[in-house]
DNA sequence: CTGTGTTGGTTCATTATTCAAACCGTTGGT
DNA sequence: ACCAACGGTTTGAATAATGAACCAACACAG
């Protein structure tokens, strides 16, 4: 592995939980020379991407991002492209819609919306999204490569008691997401939620996945025809908005799952 | 310099105009060897700091950006800190106002809002601001450090006709934000346009700068004493948001300043 | 259909960096 | 005073990065 990734890798230890790391920690976390770990940090630090807190020495993520991050939304537009189909979605269905990003590193949640009508609603407190538990994980592992799952399979904790354990159970259920162009979970990551799930494509392919996370007590036929029907109209329209196309075996998919039919 | 240093250097070259960068002219415009930079390319696209461009093969920013940004906004809020203080600074004044923020490599535009009482109002261009030819700028370096002042003078491109062309002017206009606590350009970057900035400040010190943008034919004294104490206000609180002390001698510079006198 | 100038990508001896394990100076707890 | 942990530095042996030249593919010119 070159340099670089090692040193970027450092980066993705950062969490919701763990916003500060100090050097001891990422030279036990990395399991990488404590020196070598050093360098690598303070060359991070150097560019912006890390900052140390003055007072501990501990390194949180640098302001250098906001900036990377500001140009790509501006040369690249990805959330612009969510502004109308994400709170359209969340209304129609009355549901919380949020919509994730497919990097070299997994799915991440790049905007949320929230319906206004119940106050019992799907509040998202993760920000990764691990592949073989979220319906938004198995709709771009259906129309992602071979690479992709071979990620997915790398780790698969199991944080519900329906979460996909072995690979067959996950190739079983990513078979059904590519047949009827929508993933649906059912309580895999989260107890008391149902999972609606649809890739997003951009220029180079899957870029993401567009999800309608339900409270599961609610679930009933006639919420998920609508959940599918809103869901796919708003993958079209964001994927049109990335510049993807819809490949023609998902189309046919979604033309199918439009007829009235209940799926399950 | 690291290897990590220069390939991040890399992703320095994107730009509203140029969004997508081919081997080639990366390695012209970095003036590295090309299967360096070929390699580096390669690792930063591995991490999803960039992505190739199918078609062409040209590289852009990548996914992971948005990744790391959402992770740093969500561990150390700074947009959120802006919520309420710039919407407020704009309405008041009646003139568009912007918060930046430095990192490493200069001072970029974080949001910015715009007033709206009037049609004619200064529209922003640019994200990335120049330190010795903006208000902003000249008021981070009234109070950033040393290496801040060299990074100025290492560039200095003149923009108008009143833009600092010497050390020397440069050096004045900081003394004068630094006496005055706030930073005045008069059509140093852009003509008929009037900015005001006050430096912020986080835990680390300063961290950028909080500005109004007034079409000058419309500023007279009692507007700018008006944007003057507005001005304070907002990066008071921006600051206090962002978890950084006012220096006394900033504070001292305020509150001369409040005080009915007219500031040019 | 060769000549020239691109493009993205690859090879291999030379050179710089990383590794592991020691060590320093500080800090906080007992 | 002790101990353990912290961030950071130093050492020769292992490992990776580097840069000049090289390739194949494409495009336009004569």
């Amino acid at each position: 592995m070159s340099t670089i990734a090692k040193a970027m890798e450092l980066l993705d230890f950062f969490s919701l939980d763990r916003p500060e790391i100090g050097l001891s920690d990422f030279h036990r976390l990395a399991r990488r020379d404590k020196a070598t770990t050093f360098r690598h940090l303070s060359a991070l630090e150097s560019v912006g991407l890390l900052e140390q807190n003055p007072a501990t020495r501990a390194y949180r993520i640098g302001p250098a991002v906001l900036r990377l991050a500001h140009m790509r939304e501006v040369t690249l537009p990805r959330r612009a492209g969510l502004r109308v189909a994400l709170p359209r979605l969340a209304e129609a269905t009355g549901e919380t819609a949020h919509a994730s990003l497919l990097d070299a590193t997994g799915l991440t949640t790049l905007a949320h919306h929230e319906a206004p009508q119940h106050s019992a609603r799907v509040v998202l407190h993760e920000s990764r999204l691990p592949l073989h538990a979220t319906a938004s994980g198995i709709a771009a592992l259906a129309f992602g490569g071979e690479e992709l799952m071979k990620r997915a399979l790398a780790a698969m904790p199991a944080y519900t008691e329906t979460t996909a354990r072995s690979p067959e159970d996950l190739a079983a259920a990513v078979a059904r997401a590519r047949a009827r162009g929508i993933a649906i979970s059912n309580q895999t990551f989260e107890t008391g939620v149902t999972g609606f799930a649809a890739p997003l494509f951009d220029s180079s392919g899957i870029a993401g996945a567009v999800a309608v996370a339900a409270v599961s007590s609610r679930v009933t036929p006639g919420l998920q025809t609508l959940i599918l029907t809103e869901l796919i109209q708003a993958a079209e329209t964001i994927s049109a908005n990335w510049g993807g196309p819809i490949p023609p075996a998902l189309a046919a998919a979604w033309a199918a799952a439009a007829a009235p039919e209940t799926a399950t």
